[in-house]
DNA sequence: TTCGTTTTGTATCGGACGATACAAAAGTCC
DNA sequence: GGACTTTTGTATCGTCCGATACAAAACGAA
């Protein structure tokens, strides 16, 4: 019963998406959504409810199709250091590739909406966790292989890749170079990469 | 000749930086400044023209009061080490004593502001370089004075200092946590401590 | 005092905002 | 084919936005 919706819902929310990435919550009109996701005001707030619960919608959908995305993919290689050496090398690539500068959806949130929005920092502050966490178990894993320096502690570690992971993303709204970015990891990724069996070069 | 001003300018910047700190740009309107200002809106139309340009004067202002002068009060210190450990102290401190998790005005305009401005983009990004510069020079002095490992390169670790200013101040608006903040730098600040006729402890 | 200049206060301007009322349309169920 | 339900399209609702027009007010200059 009842007439059908004329839209598909992922499709909608990947136009969501877009714009909330480029602009924000505050900054995206419910006009600008529901021209991007080609649908009317109206069907827009019959689907959704309003513009906030839209946010959240398009915000777990990023989420899952690009962090966890990431993090899947990084999890299923063989050596754990490698894996974070790719993820970040992704993720630099991805943030220079990016004309329109939209960073990440989640970080951007982190700052513009999380301090007045403590529900949506609920669900900030898990999606950074899951960030954490997965460089956590990286490092874990590196160490259990005896690939890592003692002096490495996995927590605090995971804790700073997660640090760079955000400045990478602020950065690279703001300006755009290779060499500023690969600089800042840099010192990071070759303390991770150094064997313990390896004395510092002196 | 002519009426005189019923305010007095700095006073009135700090306040539009109150408002500009706690909600952005675009999220804080006229009337909310011209209120916490204790002024009309035609006063503040006719002292500044409009609100993107308080904006500047107001980013500017916070600048010099904020920014230049934690970095001058570090830069007297005589150990540069230590300069650097005391600025994420305060850094960090600051953070978490703020209520309203306002961050870092630069940082919020980097992110807010600096992809759709290329003018403000510019301003921000000398600010940035300005934060990378006071690292740079305390890591260099070091390293003149012996007091560096060898395997910290100044300008890439100067490049990771700032990101880590970065993420503090953008972890700060979405969890107050002390420890998850510690933690982050913690691992950067043992390696720029390390003194380099120590050998890192097996 | 009168003139000239700038600031201040009141009262808006047109437009964009988030959100809806309402009826026509498009389906399923009997 | 009607009865029922949900979605869609049109046309708004009241509110807030950034920005001003205009005149009274407050000063120095003459």
């Amino acid at each position: 019963m009842s007439r059908p919706r004329s839209f598909d819902e992922t499709d909608v929310l990947e136009a969501a998406i877009d714009c909330f990435w480029a602009r924000g919550l505050e900054a995206t009109s419910v006009r600008d959504l529901a021209g991007r996701m080609g649908i009317n005001g109206p069907s827009l707030y019959n689907a959704f409810g309003d513009k906030r619960s839209l946010f959240m919608r398009a915000l777990e959908h990023y989420a899952v199709r690009s962090m966890r995305e990431r993090i899947g993919r990084m999890e299923r290689l063989p050596d754990p250091k490698a894996a974070i050496a790719a993820f970040f090398g992704e993720l630099i690539s991805a943030s220079l590739a990016d004309p329109d500068r939209r960073g990440c959806l989640i970080v951007n949130t982190a700052l513009e909406v999380a301090p007045h929005d403590p529900e949506i920092a609920i669900l900030i502050a898990a999606y950074l966790d899951e960030i954490e966490a997965f460089f956590r178990r990286a490092l874990v894993r590196a160490a259990a292989g005896g690939d890592l320096a003692p002096s490495v502690e996995p927590t605090d570690m995971a804790r700073l890749l997660l640090g760079l992971v955000i400045a990478v993303r602020v950065m690279a709204r703001t300006v755009s170079d290779r060499s500023r970015l690969d600089g800042m990891v840099r010192p990071i990724l070759a303390l991770i990469q150094a064997r313990p069996d390896i004395r510092t070069p002196a």
